[in-house]
DNA sequence: CGGTCGATTGACACCTTTCAATACGGGTGG
DNA sequence: CCACCCGTATTGAAAGGTGTCAATCGACCG
């Protein structure tokens, strides 16, 4: 049942760079087997210490942290390829959450053998650097929309963001890509109330710039979209896969 | 001139996990020289792909990235011990900019040696992964500090971690620490406007939750100005030492 | 002594939040 | 099959936190 290493439909994709047949025969070592699970499924909490880290194969989900009093802030949205547990990994424990938001399937790792891991394949543990290495320049990016620009130009650039990763992996199908979140869940991401985010996305719609409804996002004018943003329209990095 | 790493200063506080004699002697040959700047020298800059990585000897700084606009976002608030320069060398280049805000003296390592670093000493590249988790939550925090609480609270927030890191790495005489940046600098960390940054330290000192001015930060009780910020008041996790 | 930089203060505009109510679709139990 | 409930999206109005503009002040420096 389970997709071999081999096979990894995500190798396909020009976003990640390629295993050698050498690294493609490990990873299948390190593959323990596969997770699937239903929107809405948590898949690591705040503080918890998994013995498991993940590799998101199909779905989507997001990460988040939670106050005291009860605000929640995404720290960013899961896309197939994202790696997910390295904190626990590292530090012992999780410093976020993380849980699904459409049906997901993941490869699951072993954290036992992540010490191995690193010992036995210092380009994959070089690799594994380079991925958190990633999320800080994302979290970075992150914090500086939220910091600095406008609702409406931070949501144009979150989508933006979100489109072109889309684009990326090949989900974009004419001019739109699914998008499973909930306004409530960007709102939380770029700190803005859900009232607000509503209505700066339905004047962007209305402005023929972005529309996101019914789980479907389309962007006919990336550039026009990135102008609004206040960035430039530039695909994502290459990246490694885990 | 150089200090030898077997009599590094850094080691000798117990926020940083100990090096075994091997790793000392392994470091030793791995760091190239020492780096001495005055305040307001750029270290790194954004896009640079710079040959060399630091470590924070004394001193600090900031990481910031500048937008098209002109508006700068303050990353992190650099201090003794934290590892500059990673996302160059796994990532190809920069992502931010660095530069010190008051006199600083940096150990040198030569990327060249980086991957050399992986192979030979998995515990090493173990623990420079473990350095990236750790920015990486750092960078969720300040985002969540940024996205979710009011300027009072966010302000607030951000001298008791500074003060708390402050307090791990021995630099508070006293209820005062040194901490050399502008209100200007805070702000661009939080997201806020220098004008209401300045007010609301006005009204945060008269309250006596907490006075930073000239240069020095004084907290008198750490657990209400903890309250007031809606955390927690808690020690910096200990961390590896590059 | 003029010039620059950072800190400070006051007034005012406005973007964003909060409060409240309605609409819409899907699921469930009677 | 329909009434009811719940989660999500949508809309209007009002309050308020934060940004912008502008001016002053003190310290430092050539």
């Amino acid at each position: 049942m389970a997709v071999h290493c081999a096979n990894c439909p995500l190798q396909r994709s020009d976003l990640f760079l390629n295993h050698t047949d050498d690294e493609t025969r490990f990873m299948e070592r390190f593959k323990v087997g596969e997770l699937v699970v239903n929107a809405g499924a948590p898949l690591l909490m705040e503080g918890s210490n998994s013995p498991q880290m993940f590799t998101a194969l199909h779905g989507m989900g997001l990460r988040y942290k939670l106050l005291k009093n009860g605000e929640r802030q995404v720290l960013n949205f899961i896309f197939p390829g994202d790696f997910i547990g390295l904190q626990a990994a590292v530090m012992g424990e999780m410093q976020h959450s993380v849980e699904a938001t459409s049906a997901m399937t993941l490869c699951v790792f072993d954290r036992s053998e992540f010490w191995n891991f690193f010992r036995a394949h210092p380009e994959r543990a070089f690799d594994i650097t380079w991925l958190a290495a990633i999320e800080e320049h994302f979290l970075g990016e992150t914090l500086t929309s939220v910091g600095q620009r406008s609702a409406t130009q931070a949501i144009a650039w979150a989508l933006l963001r979100m489109f072109s990763r889309g684009d990326a992996l090949g989900l974009v199908r004419g001019r739109s890509m699914p998008l499973p979140y909930r306004q409530q869940d960007l709102a939380d991401a770029l700190g803005l109330s859900l009232v607000h985010t509503n209505k700066t996305l339905t004047k962007l719609r209305d402005r023929q710039l972005v529309n996101w409804s019914d789980g479907l996002l389309s962007v006919a004018d990336t550039e026009k979209l990135a102008r609004e943003a206040g960035t430039e329209d530039e695909p994502p990095p290459r990246r490694p896969l885990i």
